[in-house]
DNA sequence: AATTCCGGAGAACAGTTGTTAACTGGATGA
DNA sequence: TCATCCAGTTAACAACTGTTCTCCGGAATT
């Protein structure tokens, strides 16, 4: 299956991921709005002209470092919803999932929650995609619970925004406490589990 | 009381509020790490070294910008959230009362959102800042509620980050739809009061 | 009326930026 | 083997950046 590539897309491959991996180090203390593309090559150890072999422009880049950060987590995401058990146990799970991903993926994290919101249109634009499929993807998961009998689609859609919301809030604030003491990082563990138990309330008496 | 300002002073401020307009607006479409001091001090039409007689760093104005944006909303939480009525009131007098309030200062309301997560610390700081102090505003006013008794003081913060987050969320969704048709930002009137009627939902059955 | 104060202007600094054009040399395909 | 391709290089462009120092003129103080 897998085609085997040539020693110059292998390479071409190489240097581009070597410019995702430098611009999400320097996105670290700053905004993409403001990162500069001779800032990227010089880190990459690279000529400026080299960086519009692989992309248009700084935004272009920001897209495609979107697609890395939010593309592959899909799979993750659908399990963690679907995933049996008591409501309490699922809660646990998701955060501590949550946690896990943080502390393997800072720099991805930080990104999404910066540039969400950030001066960049067409990342933004990538970003709330990526978000509305997960927003999907959740919906239909809650829609196989037998909890959700009785649910109208624009019910379930609502819970899914409430939940990927509350996904992102909890990575930012397990972000925050990433160089903090192991105690703070237990308080955001705290302070989220009771968010989700508290939505989860609500999610049980919705129909009442 | 008041003492009047001199001339001088009078003057001196003028200007400095010309420069919170100014950069806000150029904010609009780029993120605060990427604003440069000249092309403020451009905006407002004086020259670049008069920056420095109001601020000391561009993250400077920033926190000051801060402060105007969220300095003054205070006592508005406050009264939103201690406005009295049955539950289902109240939840359409607070989206109400934020939906306007994007109105009226768009462009405040994308800067907080912006920078929040944004590249510079000290703003981040600030904004941070000022939300730990609506949550724990808020959390005084939930206490009077009679359904808040039996509740921890911990799970009263919690509830009130729980409303300050979905207060941000549904403020950035309704910057959103500024410029769509107004059934779109129904749509989004419509989400927000169905989150805010499930977490509803949720306190009342919190203590079961 | 004389003096101090101070917000803003002007000029200059070394360094930075994005983008263009023409080139090089090794991988690729005929 | 030879011609083609193409990722990366070099050089140069005008335009821009933050910051320093020196100066000006009107308000404020004495």
């Amino acid at each position: 299956m897998s085609h085997t590539l040539g020693i110059r897309q292998a390479q071409k491959q190489k240097t581009r991921q070597a410019f995702l991996d430098a611009a999400l180090a320097l996105l670290e203390e700053q905004s993409l709005s403001s990162l500069g593309l001779r800032e990227v090559t010089r880190a990459v150890g690279v000529a400026p002209t080299a960086f519009y072999r692989h992309f248009r422009s700084t935004a272009d880049l920001g897209v495609a470092l979107v697609d890395e950060a939010l593309g592959s987590l899909h799979p993750m995401v659908r399990t963690t919803v679907s995933t049996t058990g008591d409501s309490e146990e699922r809660i646990a799970r998701a955060i501590e999932l949550i946690a896990r991903h943080v502390d393997a993926y800072p720099a991805h994290v930080r990104f999404i929650a910066r540039e969400r919101h950030g001066g960049v249109q067409p990342v933004r634009e990538a970003i709330r995609a990526q978000l509305v499929r997960f927003a999907e993807e959740v919906k239909v998961e809650l829609a196989k619970d037998p909890e959700a009998a009785g649910w109208s689609d624009e019910d379930l859609l609502m819970l899914a925004h409430l939940y990927v919301d509350q996904m992102l809030i909890t990575a930012s604030l397990f972000l925050e406490a990433l160089e903090a003491p192991e105690e703070e990082r237990e308080r955001v563990t705290q302070l989220a589990t009771r968010q989700l138990r508290l939505i989860s309330i609500g999610r049980s008496h919705w129909l009442d």
